[in-house]
DNA sequence: CTGAAAGCGCTAACAT
DNA sequence: ATGTTAGCGCTTTCAG
């Protein structure tokens, strides 16, 4: 690999004038052109570590997910890319498998690698970011909030609990069911709220605790919760999904059953990207996985930029593509 | 952030004992403790970049994809990064977004960064990897081959759709049609080349030029291609997917028209992780992905490691999960 | 086993 | 506008 000395020496003229040329500032026109002549025929590359070195910082970011085969997190990681690639970043996808170390390990790459930003949903709600912010590092949190007093871009939860849970209502199920994530992460919670404050309201004389479950936020949990619910000695008829994957699960589980939805009330609060159900047998509460990426790249690279206003919370409005079948 | 020379201060030792006894190199056990202690005290964490720039490599290998929302990629990261982080290597994830020109930018990072090894789905049949190349790292294709001499793993494409339109015949369907990915790419053609030998062999009244389409490897592609297949003038009564997505299209289409699976067959090369359909309904020709992963991982991490044997090409069997219905 | 010192490739003062 | 030079933080000879 040649470096800018030897692009300097070619060209004829010194090292700072060949950084200069890669860098923007101001150089003579037959200069650049000398450079850029030598560089293409050196096959020059910039060495980005020692720029970064130099520089004490790169132009990267880092994203941290939970789960990247989660197609909710996928779509979202377009969104970052999108907006980073634009504005001249790389994004580094790093998966924590929603596991707490596995996600300390990242952050600490991070830092140790001079990455400018961090965009993380984090693998727990009490994940450490001490270290990460004690550098001075912006961090967007996304999807699910943390213990700390840094931007965030989340979903309307509780509304996409509440939201789902009255189109089944209003679908005419009755025993309306519930299987969310794990109860500690915020955002099913919320969602879990949701549901039962409006199950509560109409449906005074149901046992909450007994329709709710939860699991992991992943297909083999949302099939667990259903088979479970389905041997209850008075089954629901009907469930609200607390995310794409445990609604797959459990769409899955009925369908085993013979209990293809419409016939069990189905809604679940995310996409279904490659469902390949009819659209009117499930409702869907879309949540706009994309575009949470494009406002947090775009706020952290504010505030890489420098921007130090107080930190911002935007939620996000989800869209109820509602399953078009009245019941009863 | 403190350096190593802060903690060699703090323990009352040299900065070559602290890098030691970061490296494991042998240091005497008491200054291994002040050591220890005076970098805990300072929360101190070793710049990798300064490392990476010093040793002229570093810890990463860089994963590039086509496609980071297709599951089939996304299942292959997977493999990839539990082999790399077990051998203490993380993973960059990369997503050209099937163009070249993006593809081409994080090849240029990738050496720019000093990562140690790529692991490429290639964008386009002819990516130049040259410049890579000429640095010297190792690069292991997945997926699809490349015109390079380099270690390659990939699916049995040809066996892919032989096997699967083998099973649509048995199962007594007779106009055949097949939707791939785009044809410059090795593995659509070989999927297609698997059907067209069978079918031909076994239907030979048929024209296969009108029951083929070559759309993009996404939904979108299988959904336009589906309709098009549907609004002939004596349509289809089964269709070969070439990968997940286009079956994903495919299939929607289908029940959009009425035409739920089985009532036209259908069999999709790639497995279908979110799908909610009855496991009897349609032929799935499993592709090992995350086992591709793992593979390429293994391999280019021996290569890392030096290994100079000739380039291997590993060919991964596939598994066919043959819809159970005989018709006819 | 340990320390001193050189240098990885680049950028950013500071001169000129 | 351009060149000179001093590091960024670490690893690694080379001495001792």
């Amino acid at each position: 690999m040649s470096t800018i000395y030897d692009v300097a020496e070619l060209a004829g003229v010194s090292p700072a004038t060949v950084s200069r040329v890669f860098n923007g500032t101001s150089v003579s026109e037959e200069k650049v052109a000398a450079v850029r002549d030598a560089a293409a025929r050196l096959n020059f590359t910039p060495n980005r570590t020692a720029r970064t070195l130099r520089r004490q910082s790169s132009e990267v970011i880092a994203l941290v997910i939970p789960d990247i085969e989660n197609p909710y997190f996928t779509e979202m990681a377009r969104g970052v890319e999108d907006v980073a690639s634009e504005a001249g970043y790389s994004v580094v996808l790093c998966n924590s498998d929603a596991q707490v170390e596995k996600e300390a390990t990242y952050l600490r790459i991070a830092i140790a690698e001079h990455m400018s930003g961090i965009i993380i949903a984090t693998a727990d709600e009490h994940t450490d970011l001490d270290s990460v912010l004690a550098t001075g590092r912006p961090v967007v949190a996304v999807d699910r909030g943390t213990d700390y007093d840094i931007d965030e871009v989340v979903m309307a939860n509780r509304a996409a609990g509440t939201s789902a849970t009255k189109d089944l209502i209003d679908a005419g199920y009755r025993r309306i069911a519930y299987i969310g994530g794990p109860e500690h992460i915020d955002t099913a919670a919320e969602r879990a709220a949701g549901w039962r404050a409006v199950l509560g309201a109409s449906r005074p004389e149901l046992d909450l605790d007994e329709l709710a479950r939860f699991a992991t936020f992943r297909v083999d949990g949302g099939r667990a919760a259903m088979e479970e619910l389905l041997a209850l000695p008075d089954p629901p008829d009907a469930v609200v999904a607390g995310n794409n994957l445990i609604g797959v699960g459990a769409i899955q589980v009925l369908t085993e059953h013979g209990l293809t939805p419409p016939q069990v009330g189905v809604a679940v609060i995310g996409s279904l990207p490659f469902t390949t159900l009819s659209p009117t047998a499930v409702t869907v509460v879309r949540l706009p996985a994309r575009h949470m990426g494009v406002t947090a790249a775009r706020m952290l690279l504010e505030r890489i930029g420098g921007d130090a206003q107080p930190a911002r919370t935007v939620v996000l409005r989800n869209e109820i593509q509602s399953a078009s079948v009245i019941r009863g």
